[in-house]
DNA sequence: CTCTATCCATAGATAATCTATATATATAGA
DNA sequence: TCTATATATATAGATTATCTATGGATAGAG
């Protein structure tokens, strides 16, 4: 009995990376969007969430910063860079290829 | 540097299921097929397909018998049962939901 | 007789995700 | 006041899937 993952491996990085392309915002809030953007489809787990954050982080697709929250909370936000605008650009068009050509394949003929 | 994957994670017995949905087949006509139909984009090595089959026999979505091929060498068949088919459709429901879901977060909004 | 394409399969490394856990605080409500 | 919930970050360990690297075997072309 396979497990329905709460989202498509290898998507995590590039769904992150588009969701701060709206702004900067923090972990929390970009679980919360990706999830509400999903209409609930989508679940980014905290274990996920914030190693795939390291990552991003490491490759200085994104930097961070402690701030307050509206709600007077200390939060991490996290704001795209440049080089991460252009990875970004680099997974939408690998994703919209393999999904493409997974189209092909699943295509009846 | 991110490496650009063979296939996208997760999706490899959905193509499998699909393509001997279209009649039985061997693991190297398994892999010429879905390179084929996709132009290239996806590359299924051996090292992924042989245990994606064998997870697919253990779940009972697929059977296998040895024949000769038409070009006389000895292959494994591999057929999809019942089963199988139900998964494939399985599968195939949660990729498009998937899929749509990944879409409406990309949305610029 | 050698090379290429066809065919099977496994071991080990790598990477990404999930589960579980830990910590901390603001605020609402009983 | 006490408690539950939502907000917020983070890591350790297990699990799983894929990729790399092998290994073996044979048909047929040149």
């Amino acid at each position: 009995m396979p497990r329905k993952p709460d989202l498509m491996p290898g998507t995590l990085d590039m769904l992150v990376l588009k969701t701060l392309a709206r702004g900067p915002l923090h972990g929390y809030g970009i679980a919360l969007s990706i999830k509400k953007l999903s209409q609930d489809v989508l679940t980014v787990e905290e274990g996920s969430l914030y190693p795939a954050l390291q990552r991003l982080l490491l490759q200085s697709w994104v930097k961070a910063e402690w701030k307050m929250t509206e709600t007077n909370r200390r939060a991490r936000y996290y704001t795209l860079t440049a080089a991460g605008r252009k990875q970004l650009g680099i997974e939408l068009s690998q994703f919209e290829q393999m999904i493409a050509a997974i189209g092909r394949v699943l295509q009846d003929a």
